[in-house]
DNA sequence: TTGTAAGCGTTATCAC
DNA sequence: GTGATAACGCTTACAA
């Protein structure tokens, strides 16, 4: 009990008592079992579970590390899981958290059925989610504005002219959805046909985005510009548009590395990443400081997108 | 007790009595506290901490993935921490994490003095040390094959006929000297002068790298190819030549995503990241299996590099 | 087949 | 100021 309260730094221990103790301790090599500590205290871990699809992708990457950020200034540890985009799995992953007892999660859900993230049937530990709203369950989540980038940007597009503009985008997601119901919305602002042939969402990798651009290049009334609702299938887009004389137009949704090397003028829509990470775990600590008492109105927080011009003061051929 | 053996399917427990367990922990939500259990039964916590300098680089990011990918087949789960290359920071971390009970620790160390790291110090918990060595400390780490790699991609330079090459590369760390080392012995070897004021080994950045770039090319007797012992060095390096008229050789350690789609043709020395982080896991799970019984001497693993082209039949200027 | 007692390493509480 | 006791939620060992 003694050593407890000088590794505590408690003032009733005796100055000369808590040096013994301490050096005791350093000797001994002793040091405080904090999983008993807060079996006692707290009966929770003291961690923040995080539950990303695919942590090798920079944008879970850095919102992790918006995370960590955050956590370590309140003295929290984050347990990263990866889904792998499998529903299932993800399932499995949040009831290990919160039999591990975690504090919070925070979770990019990767599915439609959001059931298995319904703090009440996870023994009430607070849930908030990344990126991707919430589907029938009443959770606080950070969202970026999705609709508002895609249609933004595809603005630029139609009023430099171009009339015919493919859509490539990953499959299903709710942002993608978003995306393209903001791209949509531009064309349709502007009285412009709305062609689903020009559409191509299914294209998850790179390789895939670049063939599905190749196949949109050979239609007859080809499309002269093109926006992709994520970094893969910018990506896969621009390999395309390079195996030609790229003279299309190139826009889309997450900024990356070199893009402001590449031999042709993009668009993109950039935003902050760990800030949204950041954004997260601050609603997670609210929830977690309320304690679960008065369960407030779930909260909605969405970040500004900004269109990042790259290239467009370059000549166009090489020097 | 009989709940206990009923979630854990013990036969002793009659069938019917397992199904109303069963039934009234749906009913309750109940699920067992892993803390106390853990707490029980190992005194671990069932979890590996893993402590980078910084999760937003792809490289930290991906050798986490592996991490966490091998310790999902074990149960296990990855407790990640950012020391922003601190060392201070680590200490705390590594020390936080033992008292955490972590199974074992993987660590990308910061700095030099690696005291702290030692399993002695910390309780006992083993740790395996990923892409630097141990310095003065007896434990497990993966490697890459810095020296060769940086050895071998130098080499092809020197048969392209360079004799006066750069080199670029971030401060201290051990890796950046192993390149540095085996870039000395490609010049070396064949019987080329080494010269210093090509040598440029303190930009962590793009920025610093793009400027020591534009600084060494102002030499009266430019380098004609340069050398960058990391993914940031050659990213400034690039944007410095592509600035000039791109007629310099451009090699780097650490492959990454468009480096193919470059106005230059680029050779990198590329490896298997998460294979390190998978690796590293493997090490580590041996000695905690091990129990920190019989120490056996300690592994060191070092991975291959290979050496890629990128752009070589690309036409030089643009289509 | 089920239940009781003890203990994992802490700390809150109350006595000394 | 310090120590004894009980309890956090679980499981091992043993009794019923």
């Amino acid at each position: 009990m003694t050593v407890s309260r000088a590794l505590r730094d408690d003032p009733t221990v005796l100055p000369e008592t808590r040096e013994r103790v301490l050096a005791a301790a350093q000797q001994l090599g002793y040091r405080r079992n904090e999983l008993a500590r807060r079996l006692r205290v707290s009966g929770t871990s003291g961690m923040v579970g995080l539950v990303v699809t695919n942590l090798a992708n920079p944008f879970y990457a850095q919102l992790a590390l918006g995370v960590e950020t955050f956590c370590a200034t309140r003295g929290m540890k984050v347990v990263v899981s990866n889904t792998g985009d499998d529903v299932e799995r993800e399932r499995e992953l949040v009831d290990d958290l919160a039999a591990r007892r975690m504090d919070g999660i925070i979770v990019v859900p990767a599915g439609q059925d959001q059931q298995h993230l319904d703090p009440a049937r996870l023994g009430g530990v607070p849930v908030v989610l990344a990126a991707r709203p919430p589907l029938g369950i009443d959770v606080d989540c950070v969202l970026l504005d999705d609709f508002n980038g895609a249609y933004e940007v595809t603005s630029r597009l139609v009023s430099d002219g171009h009339r015919r503009i493919g859509f490539l985008g990953p499959p299903a997601a709710w942002t993608s959805a978003e995306r393209l119901r903001g791209f949509r919305a531009a064309i349709a602002e502007a009285g412009l046909p709305l062609d689903d042939t020009l559409v191509r969402g299914d294209q998850r990798e790179v390789a895939a985005a670049e063939a599905a651009t190749r196949e949109l290049l050979t239609l007859e009334d080809a499309p002269t510009a093109f926006f992709c609702a994520n970094s893969r299938n910018t990506i896969g887009a621009y390999r395309a548009l390079r195996a030609g004389r790229l003279q299309h137009a190139l826009a889309g949704f997450d900024d990356f590395e070199l893009a402001d090397m590449l031999d042709l003028p993009v668009r993109l829509v950039a935003y902050d990443t760990a800030a949204m990470g950041r954004q997260a775990t601050e609603l997670l600590i609210n929830r977690i400081d309320a304690g679960g008492s008065e369960s407030a109105a779930s909260r909605r927080v969405v970040l500004a997108t900004t269109v990042v011009e790259y290239g467009r003061n370059r000549p166009r051929g090489r020097r």
